[in-house]
DNA sequence: GCCAACGTTGGC
DNA sequence: GCCAACGTTGGC
C-alpha cells in the first residue's frame, strides 16, 4: 500500500466537488507534468491519498483512495498523458495546514514543503500516519 | 498581485 | 547535449 497526496486549486476542483462525486469517482484529469503523471502510473487499486487545498486553505482537507488505474487523460489534445480516477473516503476532520507541516520536524522532509510544486506526490507511511492522527482521521 | 522556483522548450 | 528564455505554479 502507498500514500500518495493530490493537489488542487479549491477554485477550479474543491474538495466538496470530490465528495459529490460519490464512490465511483472522478478522472484526475489535467496533469501535464511527467514526475506528477509517473506517480500516477505507479499507483495500484486502493492507494490511499490526501487532498490537499492549494493556493486558498493550503490544507489537507479529506482522504482519497485510487478507484481506477491509469489510463490515458481524455482531455489531453496531444501527448501520452495519463490520469487515475479517485473518490473520496473520508474528511479530515481538523484539517491539517501547509503553516502546521513546515514547523513540524517531522514532516520537514515532505514532498510539499520542498516540492511545492509538484501536483502529485508520494507521501510516506510515517508522514500518513503522523498527519492522519494530527488531522484526527479515525480509520482510514 | 507579485515574484521566486521550477519544468519545459528550442536554438545553437 | 547544453543552457537561456519562457510559461506556469503557488506561497506570500
Amino acid at each position: 500500500m502507498a500514500y500518495w497526496l493530490f493537489k488542487s486549486e479549491p477554485d477550479s476542483w474543491s474538495w466538496d466537488q470530490q465528495k459529490k462525486a460519490g464512490a465511483k469517482g472522478t478522472e484526475w484529469t489535467g496533469v501535464r507534468n511527467f514526475q506528477a503523471r509517473n506517480n500516477m502510473k505507479a499507483m495500484k487499486l486502493g492507494d490511499k491519498g490526501f487532498f490537499y487545498h492549494s493556493n486558498e486553505g493550503k490544507e489537507i482537507v479529506g482522504i482519497v483512495e485510487v478507484a481506477k488505474l491509469a489510463h490515458p487523460d481524455s482531455t489531453a489534445k496531444e501527448g501520452n498523458w495519463e490520469c487515475v480516477d479517485i473518490r473520496a473516503v473520508t474528511d479530515v476532520p481538523k484539517p491539517v495546514t501547509l503553516d502546521y507541516i513546515k514547523t513540524d520536524k517531522r514532516l520537514k522532509d515532505m514532498v510539499l514543503v520542498n516540492n511545492s510544486r509538484l501536483s502529485v506526490q508520494p507521501v510516506s507511511a510515517e508522514e500518513w500516519k503522523m498527519i492522519c492522527d494530527l488531522g484526527g482521521v479515525k480509520k482510514v
